[in-house]
DNA sequence: CCCTGATATTTCGCATGCGAAAGATTCGCG
DNA sequence: CGCGAATCTTTCGCATGCGAAATATCAGGG
């Protein structure tokens, strides 16, 4: 648990980065809220609009896995998407508890109408690197996300973190 | 604005950062909450908790900025703490306009038993990375928040995207 | 068939989180 | 001084976002 010993330069180093993630976060979901506004949505409703769009009908807990979000926020969203006229619930035939999300003929115009895709944005910036750079910054960035996770498991040792690569 | 011609490879190591970025930032802001949940408290409850055991009293504004969120956002968040009893609302003298958050001695207590900041594990994560690796990983998102910047003023152009450097 | 456990969705209560508008106070300038 | 602009905080309405409990359905064993 003892921290490596680290030079104050070091250490106020691991402050920007951290700073950085979280202003490229935080800065991506505003710029997706900015595009959504001009077509009388929300954030996470253009999320789903234009992945809806791309994937086709998708179930309920589909769509909030790849969204990451519970079941329980997901199924708000959709109400209120379902309200506007944008999207139908419809129960599966095999599988009686399922519920697919499908757009309507308006939402689905609505969404060709909405050029660029979520995160757009931060991608094409990401896209400003060369292939050097994108390839170094993926490399540490997965090596970080891996020890995220290690320390995760020993120190929060959260009940059951989700476990999806046993 | 044309993209640099990306080979598939590259196109799919841009989604690959991206995922490495919002896990990051979830999975930090999880820790946060199941460290908080162990104290009875809330994720940005805890957060201001140790901000104002190591910065003292701040402005409701100061403390809006230092958490990246808005001042009605917070004044919820000091509400449900004051009724906790672990913080005071206190009327600056120079400027009555101006509220200052202080921590009560039981806010204080509490926050002296939480040994770990916020954010905490995301930082040692990031302190196993070698000097080398930080500086380059330092140096290509720098690069990256720059450049986000500057799309974000030509394409998005919100109306003032909270000019901080001007 | 009936019971039990598992799975999918919804409901509920609560805590952010935001933007617009209101309220209080201060500042600048004539 | 006095008035309007600027600043700080709160209020309000709404949309996430979560976890626990309720509901509905399916799958399997007896």
């Amino acid at each position: 648990m003892s921290p490596p010993p680290l030079t104050p330069d070091l250490k106020s180093e691991v402050d920007q980065v951290l700073e950085a993630v979280i202003y490229l976060y935080t800065e991506s979901r505003r710029i997706t809220k900015e595009l959504a506004r001009r077509a009388e949505l929300t954030g996470p409703q253009l999320t789903v609009l234009k992945l809806l769009e791309q994937l086709g009908d998708l179930s309920l807990s589909g769509l909030s896995e790849r969204i990451r979000a519970q079941n329980s926020t997901v199924t708000g969203i959709i109400d209120r998407m379902e309200r506007e006229g944008l999207v139908v619930r419809e129960r599966s035939q095999e599988d009686r508890r399922v519920v697919f999300i499908r757009l309507t003929p308006k939402g689905r115009e609505l969404a060709k109408d909405i050029p660029v895709e979520p995160m757009e944005i931060f991608r094409s910036a990401l896209e400003s690197l060369s292939a050097e750079e994108m390839r170094t910054l993926l490399r540490i960035m997965t090596k970080l996300a891996k020890r995220v996770r290690q320390i995760v498991r020993r120190d929060v040792g959260a009940p059951d973190t989700r476990d999806e690569e046993k």
